[in-house]
DNA sequence: TTGTCTGCAAACACTTTGCACTTTT
DNA sequence: AAAAGTGCAAAGTGTTTGCAGACAA
């Protein structure tokens, strides 16, 4: 489908940017626009690591001091990122781990148990894997997550340092 | 190489059973065969399907009383059983779960969100991708998890009954 | 003004731990 | 007898919730 366009960066269906997706996503869901939910978006959108919540909390408390937002907050926003189709989420080592969903290519992911470095990687053979696989079973696939655990090369250098935790 | 075999079941390497494994594992640990161990190793070598830590402690209380072992001690236990290579652990929705992995041939899942359902499927394709994508990255993979969530059969048909939880 | 949102404190689910007592070796 | 294991109750994690006051629409 042809999309007008005249900004630089961004694949197919990024014409807005973060902050204005969400808030289109707000106002359709009748909720509002407020100082924590911006903050929070703006600075997600500034990152491109993967981060959890306490670390975001961590972070908005030391930058610009006043633009914070509380635990709770900071939680249920994610969690509406996450609804948005912004932010995906993933669970390793009981923590829920959030990264980029929008505009970004579907990835799978190498995950380091020795510094629990997340490293990304696609490969379109993986969905087509999960989508036979899917169909023999009739089963209807709505997404898929390949992780690959082990240790990345920093970490089979310096081995036996940092203490192995579970492997996935 | 070679293996003397007179037994019916089983492939390489499953000379033993989990309960025989685990005491091997116990010994050369100096750790005790217990009463609690046995019973939780027993039980868990009875069942096939994938179970949690609080499934395996009402069991274990509903079956022949008495038979019984504490919270703690089902998940020291289950740990154990992780290290000496009988189970295999998996976090989903925030809870672990565990499946044999000793004389099982490697797999991946099919997880539904709907029933929480959990099925197996293998697919050496998988294997091939993760050592291709582990060697691009001088990464060491020791495992690896392909989980596709969706809708199982069951669960498309009696739709928006069950109410949904987040994707992975 | 109206209804949503926030932050606090408390509650949560799942899992782990300190410790006195019990049990295996 | 010595060392390891158990169960209890209590403490941890990471995350969620009830509710009164604050704020966007």
């Amino acid at each position: 489908m042809a999309v007008g366009s005249d900004f630089s960066l961004g694949s197919v269906d990024t014409a807005l940017t973060p902050a204005e997706r969400f808030a289109e996503f707000l106002q359709t869901r009748g909720k509002r626009i407020t100082r924590q939910r911006r903050v929070i978006v703006d600075y997600v959108a500034s990152r491109h690591e993967h981060f959890d919540a306490e670390q975001l909390l961590a972070d908005l408390r030391k930058t610009r001091e006043g633009a914070t937002a509380s635990r709770p907050t900071v939680y249920r926003t994610l969690a509406e990122m996450v609804d948005a189709g912004l932010l995906n989420k993933m669970v390793l080592d009981g923590r829920a781990v959030y990264e980029h969903d929008y505009g970004y290519p579907q990835h799978d992911h190498l995950y380091c148990t020795g510094c629990r470095k997340l490293i990304e990687f696609s490969s379109d053979e993986v969905a087509k894997i999960r989508d036979a696989v899917a169909a023999r079973h009739q089963f209807r696939a709505q997404s898929h997550r390949l992780l690959v655990s082990g240790l990345c090369a920093d970490c089979r250098s310096s081995k036996s340092r940092t203490r192995h935790q579970d492997r996935i």
